[in-house]
DNA sequence: CATTAAATGAAACAAATGTTGAGATGGGGC
DNA sequence: GCCCCATCTCAACATTTGTTTCATTTAATG
């Protein structure tokens, strides 16, 4: 467990008993909790009208090895991440063995993927989701672009939206070439480009195609910098960080759902009733097995 | 205003201009913009993988003369944020009610999209991620089924799996009926089932015909008693709750990646020149931009 | 190919950092 | 008075910081 769940309570709690110039840095420090945090000790201290060596026998006084520990603890508050957070920052790649170490990196990649997802949910992006809904609402149609890694994303988009909405095309270069699918597209349109670090090659012909044709582009990429992120109408950037070799692609996919979801929710009743005749229409062609039955005797 | 309003439009729009090198700094100061407050230049250049001579560069190029003004536009920026918070809030408030309600329910999805990643990775489903692993390793070839919502994933691992391993069979349907990539399966394969309520029929359908062969499945499904669960070998059964009408398959996507994440691990070395390999080979195919120069020129 | 300019990384630099230990200070108990 | 003790300051230290310099590499031009 945390040693030190918070380093504040300490510092309150032991205040009486520290020295007279201990005191006078404990008592700046409680009032000035983000000069520890972005400042210097040094600074700190002078700051505080008191030697650096005060300081530093206040750290060992309260149990803190060494400042830098103390730091750190005032960089995660700043941050507000959860405690969790600050563990994961500290953590390399540690190889330990066998099924220990596989147990770690899943957990590990755990709680990357979470805090991809918490990042892709802020409420910087959140405002940013709502605005692509918006340009997505009024489009004639929607153009979704992904290759190798992003193609999952684009193709759930793709997929989901097609159920109420018949004026996508998954620009996959499968059927045809690039061309014949972008054929057409104009100030009207809107296309969904995704690609994340390294950028293939026909994603970003495709949005700069687009873009010609002053097509109006919604990135989902890693950088506000991204080939593909570059003059687009909207950048949403996720973070793609992951344990292994390979990009996670999970905020993508999670951005990319709740697109649909504020899309279906704008569009109110119509939309549900579009998604149920595209489920009908799906139960007709006998897609899908009656699900309830088979797990009745048990 | 502000001479330097904010640095950050700056870097991107002087992005194009700068030197690769520079773009790399850049770049990573874009993607962490935490790290310039928090850390020191040299860290930042270690992280970023650049020298630190660059970032002092990078500095005069886009006309800030030290580090330290720098640094401290970012830490204002940073001591802000709260603030900034509150004023978006009030913001998207007054817009109207239309937007609120989106808010909220993007806040509802992201908890429930954090939900089920939390899930996917409990200590119980983590066991048997490692065991499904040992099935993969040891398996011939490794056949991967998932029609409609859960194709993402399908296809999510199968990308991944081929960069280090060219046993995997994606069972799309597409090229051919499924009865022809399911030929010749049998006990010494391993066929990974990925669906969901509804059931689609084809999934139903594949896994069947594997047991029939012999074929241990595994499956990551939404139930222990879904019909491509029954008889499985593997059980992982994931959430799939969603605000929408439309099932999540994030945890899903996640779950997969981390499976090929773990395989790599165990693959060692052997798996890491593969994956080399298979990158010179795509870098060969001319698959990806060369990332940072392309952007010189505007 | 040769020439020139730009870009880059290694090393060097002074300044500043966190920490340590030796001395100075100053007030109570004998 | 004297000594003792905790307390504090100061100077010295080994690092680490941000920056500059310079030789080398790289790319573009003629």
């Amino acid at each position: 467990m945390g040693l030190h769940a918070d380093l504040r309570e300490k510092l309150i709690s032991d205040y009486a008993k520290l020295s007279p110039q201990m005191q006078k840095a404990a008592r700046y420090i409680l009032d000035h909790p983000n000069d520890v945090a972005l400042r210097s000790m040094r600074a700190l201290a002078r700051a505080a009208d008191v030697p650096p060596s005060t300081v530093t026998r206040l750290m060992t006084a309260i149990g803190v090895d060494t400042w830098q520990q103390f730091r750190d603890h005032y960089q995660d508050r700043l941050l507000d991440l959860p405690a969790s957070y600050a563990n994961r920052a500290r953590e390399t790649q540690n190889v330990s063995q066998d099924v220990d170490r596989d147990q770690h990196l899943l957990e590990s990649i755990a709680r990357t993927e979470i805090d991809n997802i918490d990042k892709a949910f802020s409420a910087e992006l959140r405002n940013r989701i709502i605005e692509a809904c918006a340009a997505i609402e009024h489009a004639r149609t929607v153009f979704v672009v992904g290759r190798g890694a992003a193609y999952p994303a684009a193709y759930q988009f793709a997929y989901a939206y097609r159920l109420f909405r018949d004026n996508v095309v998954l620009v996959d270069g499968r059927s045809g070439a690039f061309g014949d699918q972008l054929r057409g597209i104009n100030r009207r349109d809107v296309m969904i480009a995704i690609g994340a670090r390294p950028y293939i090659r026909d994603t970003v012909r495709a949005v700069d195609y687009a873009r010609s044709q002053h097509c109006p582009v919604i990135a989902i990429c890693d950088s506000d910098v991204a080939p593909i992120a570059l003059d687009a109408m909207i950048k949403l950037i996720v973070s793609d960080k992951s344990q292994s070799f390979f990009q996670s692609f999970t905020a993508a996919v999670s951005l990319v759902q709740a697109i649909v979801a504020v899309l279906v929710a704008r569009g109110g009743q119509k939309a549900l009733e579009r998604i149920a005749s595209a489920e009908e229409q799906l139960a007709a062609f006998d897609t899908y097995v009656e699900d309830p039955s088979p797990t009745r005797n048990s």
